[in-house]
DNA sequence: ATAAATTATTTACCCGAGTAAATAATTTGA
DNA sequence: TCAAATTATTTACTCGGGTAAATAATTTAT
C-alpha cells in the first residue's frame, strides 16, 4: 500500500495537489472539506498510509481529544469491571479513555494526575481512592481539568458525583436479614481506606436502632488491599472464638465476605439457609466472583452500569459545553438484593 | 509558589538568565548542566511551577519514555495483576507505562497497537490474545516498534517471549494426581482461544500417556472471556450425567475451575481430598482468587514474577542499546505445585 | 601561568502540525 | 448573465520544544 514513504502533511498535500491545511482540516472533520478534495486525500491515503503526528497535533490544542480514568485500584475486579464499561462508552463518543490505577496509594494518585494534568485531557473521571487522598491537590487539579467523580466522594471535589446510595443498600439487605432470620453483626475492617465504608457502618447501625436492634460491630484490623485475606484470617479468628452475638454476619463488602466464608468452610462451618447450616454470611457490591463462591453469595448489586453510563454523559457534556457546572450534582443509585445460598 | 505563570522553556530561561536549550537539557537529564546552572534552573522551579510541554517534547523525539503494556483483558484478575506488576517495574526503571486492554477482541488489540503506534512508544510488552490474532499486523508492528511477547507465544513475532512451560507444570499436576488416586480427566473447551490452552490440552494428553493411562478431554462449548459462567454451566451438566470415567478432573485453568466447583457444590457434590469426599478437582494458574475458593484450588502457579522481571528486562535492554536480538529469545519458567483443599 | 583539551552553553535551524487572515472558487439571487 | 454572498483553499505565522554546530567557559597538563 505505500510506495514512497509519506511522514508529514506536506508530503502528502504534494502528493495530492492541494496545501497542507486542507488535510489538515480533512483529518478534523473529513466534511469541512469540498467532495473533490476529500477523494483526492483519500485516493491518497489509500496508497500511502500515512497518520498524523498525534504530539504535531496536541501541542497547540487547549486540550486533547483523551479523557483521564483513574480507579484506585485495577486488581479489584469490581474496579475492573467498571472500568471497561466505562472505556467502552468514551470510545463509542470518539474519545480516547487513558486508563489509570492507583494501585491502592495515595501517592500514586496524585501522580497519576500529573502526569493526567500534563497530558491536558479533555476531561477525567475519577474514582478516589477515598479518605486518605490528598484532598487538596485533587481539587486544584479538578479545578483546573472538567473532572467527575464516581464511586467514592469527596465532598466539593470536581464537577459532579455518581456512586451508590449506601444507605438505601445497606437498609434493603439488614431489613432482609432480620425478616428472614437473626439480625446481623457486621463484619468491616476498624479503619477502612473507602469512605463508602464508613458510610455502610454508620448505615447499618441506623438500620439496626431503627428495627429495635442493638448494633454490633466486629471490627478487625488490617490496612491493605488484600480484603480476601484480610476476611479469611480475622474471620478464622473471629468464627473460632466462639463470641459471635448472632448466627448472620453482614460483610461490608464481598471481598471480606470471600474471605470470611472461605474461613468458615475451613472450619467446618456451613454456611447457608438452610437448617444443616449454622451461619449465615452475607456482602455487598455483588462482585463478579460472588456468584460462584461456595455457598454463591448474598449481597445487594451497585447499579454500575449507570454509574458508569452517567459519569461519562455528564463528562462528555461538560467537555462539549466548555463550561463548568454552576452547582456540583451528587448522585446516589439505589442498590438491588441479589439473594443467593449464603444467607 | 507561581507568581507570573510560565508557560514555557523560553520564560523561564529568561528568568533564570541563561539559555533555553540548556533548561531543555537540564529536563533531559539533570546532570548534564553545570551545577551552578542546574541550581538556578531549581531556583526558579521552585518558585514557578513549570512542566514541560510532553507534546512538544515528543515531538521530534525518535520514540518517546512510554512503554506500551497490552493485555488481552483486564477484568481477569490474572492479567491484572501480572499488568500491575509489570507497571511497577517499568516505572522504576524511569519510563512510563501505557497499559491498555484488548477487552479479549482482536480488532481491540490491533486498534490498540494502532494507538500505540502513533505514540512512539520506545517499546512494548504485549500479551497476545492468541490465536485469533491478526498476527500479519502484529508482526508488522513488531518490525516497527521493538515488542516483547509475554504469556501467550506467536510465531517468530517480537523480539522474545516469556511465558511459563504448559509442558513442565502440566506434567506436575498430572504426575501428582495419578500418585495420589485416580488419574484426572480433561476439563477444557473446545476451542480456546490462547494458544496455552492448547499446548496445555497436548501436555495432558503425553502425561497421561507417559504414565499409562487413557486420556479423557471433556471438550465444553462456549467461546466467550466468562470461564468461570463456563465452568459453572457446563461443569452442571457434566456432573449431573454422570458420564465421569474418573473421581478427578484437571481443568485447563482455574477460572474454569472455579465455576466447576461452583457447579459441584449446587449440586451437592463433596470435592476435596477426604474419604467424605468424592470428587477432585484442580487447576492451573493459581489464579488471585483460587486460594479462597471452598475448597481451596490445588493448582500449578505460574511464576509471573519471573515473566514480568524478564519481560520488563529485555525490553529496556532492547531500548537502551538500540538494536535488535539477532535470534529471537523463548524463555519458558517452571510453574509449581500449590497443594489445597480441592484435590 | 599558559596552552591544550575538555566540557558547557548558546546560536541557529528544524520538527509537524494548528489557525487567522487573505485569496480564490463556487453558489445564489436578480 | 453577472455581481454579491458564501464557502473552500492557501498564505503566513505560531506553538514549544529538540539538536547540530559554533562558541565560551573550565579544567588539565606542562
Amino acid at each position: 500500500m505505500s510506495n514512497p514513504k509519506i511522514k508529514n502533511m506536506e508530503e502528502l498535500a504534494a502528493v495530492c495537489g492541494i496545501s497542507r491545511p486542507s488535510i489538515s482540516k480533512y483529518f478534523n472533520d473529513p466534511d469541512s472539506v469540498r467532495q473533490s478534495t476529500r477523494e483526492k486525500i483519500e485516493e491518497a491515503l489509500r496508497k500511502h498510509d500515512y497518520r498524523p503526528n498525534i504530539y504535531a497535533i496536541n501541542q497547540n490544542r487547549r486540550h486533547t481529544k483523551d479523557i483521564g480514568l483513574v480507579v484506585p485500584n485495577l486488581t479489584d475486579p469490581f474496579f475492573a469491571g467498571i472500568a471497561r464499561t466505562i472505556e467502552q462508552l468514551i470510545i463509542e463518543a470518539g474519545y480516547n479513555p487513558l486508563l489509570l490505577s492507583s494501585h491502592g496509594g495515595k501517592e500514586h494518585e496524585i501522580s497519576n494526575l500529573d502526569s493526567l494534568r500534563s497530558i491536558k485531557p479533555a476531561g477525567v473521571l475519577l474514582a478516589p481512592i477515598g479518605r486518605v487522598s490528598f484532598n487538596e491537590r485533587i481539587a486544584e487539579f479538578a479545578s483546573e481539568v472538567p473532572t467527575v467523580l464516581f464511586d467514592a466522594n469527596l465532598e466539593d471535589i470536581g464537577e459532579a458525583f455518581f456512586g451508590s446510595d449506601n444507605q438505601q443498600s445497606i437498609n434493603l439487605i439488614v431489613d432482609y436479614l432480620c425478616r428472614s432470620g437473626e439480625p446481623p453483626v457486621f463484619f468491616e475492617m476498624k479503619t477502612p481506606i473507602n469512605p463508602n465504608a464508613y458510610k455502610r457502618r454508620s448505615s447499618y447501625i441506623a438500620a439496626m436502632e431503627r428495627l429495635g436492634h442493638e448494633p454490633d460491630l466486629i471490627q478487625v484490623d488490617g490496612r491493605s488491599w488484600d480484603f480476601e485475606e484480610i476476611g479469611f484470617c480475622e474471620g478464622s479468628r473471629i468464627l473460632t472464638s466462639h463470641q459471635l452475638s448472632s448466627n448472620t454476619i453482614l460483610c461490608s463488602n464481598d471481598r471480606l465476605a470471600i474471605g470470611l466464608l472461605s474461613a468458615a468452610f475451613e472450619n467446618g462451618i456451613k454456611v447457608g439457609l438452610g437448617a444443616e447450616a449454622s451461619l449465615r454470611i452475607a456482602g455487598h457490591d455483588d462482585h463478579p466472583f460472588s456468584r460462584f463462591i461456595c455457598p454463591s453469595l448474598t449481597t445487594v448489586a451497585q447499579d454500575y452500569d449507570a454509574i458508569a453510563e452517567n459519569s461519562v454523559e455528564t463528562i462528555l457534556s461538560l467537555i462539549s459545553s466548555g463550561e463548568r457546572l454552576k452547582t456540583r450534582k451528587e448522585t446516589y443509585f439505589e442498590g438491588s438484593l441479589v439473594m443467593r445460598g449464603s444467607a
